[in-house]
DNA sequence: ATATTAATTTCAAACGTTTGCGGTGACGAT
DNA sequence: ATCGTCACCGCAAACGTTTGAAATTAATAT
């Protein structure tokens, strides 16, 4: 018995040819005798040849893995998009390495240590919220492996990105809500050293001022979980003119809301209603259903990824950078409605 | 300017030696000189020198890569034992290969062949709900690779196995609904031929069996996601002696019967008390929150990895398989309420 | 001066595969 | 006989690293 995998040796020493000669055989090449690739190929199919995807890595100095680094996996968003990159990878023929940053600075260096010393072929990064140095990440563009930043992306570093359109998915999603005849929109809105919340919140402000209605700073309170939504948004409707809208900076945090407001005893849509981000499978089972922006997590997995091994293929490194950007969509449930 | 990263030839060109001594001047051996190591060592770090991984795997016949194959990345069970494992290989010193089934069978054997050609050392694995033959999981095993299943496990392959206690699950959960006065309980069940499925079913017959509750098969129904039980519910509150609880075989599905429950007209959990499975963000936002049964994914992952861990290192492929069970815990929330 | 030992370093093979180039043998043409 | 032309196959190097064994150098003992 032969231990570990069958090797193109093997089967050379077992026909008595070459390993060279193996090699041609199975790829078809026309040096060789019909009668030479029957017999490799049988005995290839009989006992499992696999090609040593190692050994072709160092051969042609090219791994076919694309690595990976998010900051925490359990997340509708972010699961979603290491759905879409596993389905690019896949086609394209590609394997995905993975790693959760948590959050943090060091790990995230270790991750790209990882990366490097794994000789990947190019990279995905979602920031960790920690980070502000990037030299980590220009040692990988150094090394010659592109990179391609999303959602949370690196401005600093002049990078290829892809985008979720978080400032027309919040202007669409106020736009709304003035439409339907709310006219005190209060934000429950993201910490501000975050693009995301910055973008979330102009698009706030952008569509109170398309509609001239004057902006109530009092309206705008950083609050962005579940537990803080439940705690605050009480607050909120004790105001003397209490809101009759919430746009909330995420899902759970309008779960939260939607939550609280019932609690206090005020009806959803008709007092008061509420609008989320990132359409997740909590924005279909609260009731009523929230009125949302979907996000398409899947889809800037696929865009960032098709960008990545446009760039692997092209093996040119200095290219003008391009920034994608995933356009979001208001989904109408029933947490608004005509007032 | 070299082309690539650098490698220990270069270091050894640079500085007039040969490149097994840099190899050992790296690692501190004994033999080489201290003026050689500083040297050595200056210039690797000067350079950023990183360790070709795929040199060493195809050197050493080991990736330090654990393939993973799941059904789908989407769902928080799932992302929870990512993230589980992710922690544990990090610690461990191993690298992450993620595959996705997408619950199909032929994508399934397709990422078994990947994870075949890349000499992953071991491989975890959740199987598809098509897979009803396993010779692809054998050849990984034939092939000096261990594999341990969790969740979706195979009987038929003596392996080790992570699960969760399905079966002391939902014995608990049909308990705990018996002992606060439900008396007609119904059951939305997943498919029988899912291990899954049957331990959670078993539960349910045992609790009733254990108060001597008659089972009525008419209120065991195959219903397992939110759409069917969106359907399926309100058939069930037709009966002419309707049931006064629900559990459902997972998060979603219990939501989904929630919602029809409400838009029929019943009223929970007065009318009807409701336990799900699974803890997901969903039971937390629905209105009441859901009793459902934690599931502890991240612990999974955790455990399948370090018994994975184990069986690499230990190298022996004839060992007894073991199966780890981790449990569950109820929680109860306001779906479930004393009569 | 010569042998012995110790301290450093280099050589070469190996891991599995590919690939340019050279080699072998057969066959027909001159 | 000699040459050319095919058809087919093997050699050897390369990718980056490790590692047993051999080689070199220097220092010590006889």
């Amino acid at each position: 018995m032969r231990s570990g995998q069958v090797t193109i040796k093997d089967i050379a020493k077992e026909l008595g040819i070459s390993a060279s000669t193996v090699s041609r055989a199975l790829k078809d090449h026309p040096d060789i005798s019909s009668k030479t690739k029957v017999a490799v190929n049988e005995l290839a199919k009989k006992w499992n040849y696999r090609p040593n995807a190692v050994a072709l890595s160092l051969r042609h100095s090219k791994s076919n893995i694309i690595g990976v680094i998010i900051p925490e996996i359990v997340h509708h968003f972010f699961s979603s998009v290491i759905s879409g990159i596993e389905e690019i990878a896949y086609k394209a023929g590609y394997n995905v390495m993975m790693f959760q940053s948590n959050e943090s600075y060091e790990r995230e260096i270790a991750n790209v240590q990882a990366l490097l010393s794994s000789r990947v072929d190019g990279v995905l990064v979602s920031m960790s919220k920690e980070t502000k140095d990037f030299s980590h990440f220009k040692e990988l563009r150094d090394n010659g492996i592109p990179i391609v930043f999303f959602d949370r992306i690196c401005n600093e570093l002049s990078s290829d990105n892809v985008i979720v359109d978080d400032f027309a998915g919040a202007f669409a999603a106020v736009d709304h809500l003035i439409n339907i005849g709310c006219k005190r929109i209060a934000h429950l809105s993201a910490p501000q050293h975050m693009l995301l919340g910055q973008n979330r919140q102009k698009g706030y402000r952008q569509a109170l001022i398309k509609h001239k209605i004057a902006i109530d700073e009092d309206l705008i309170i950083k609050c962005d979980n579940y537990e803080e939504a439940m705690l605050k948004t009480p607050e909120l409707l004790k105001l003397s003119s209490p809101p009759d809208a919430i746009f909330a900076v995420n899902e759970l945090t309008a779960a939260g809301a939607l939550l609280a407001v019932k609690k206090v005893g005020f009806r959803v849509p008709e007092d008061i209603s509420i609008v989320g981000f990132t359409d997740g499978l909590v924005s279909r089972v609260t009731d009523p259903n929230l009125t949302t922006l979907e996000q398409h997590g899947f889809e800037v997995g696929l865009k960032a990824t098709e960008l990545l091994v446009d760039r692997i293929k092209d093996g040119e490194m200095d290219y003008e950078p391009v920034t994608r950007v995933v356009k979001t969509n208001l989904i109408v449930r029933g947490s608004t409605r005509e007032k």
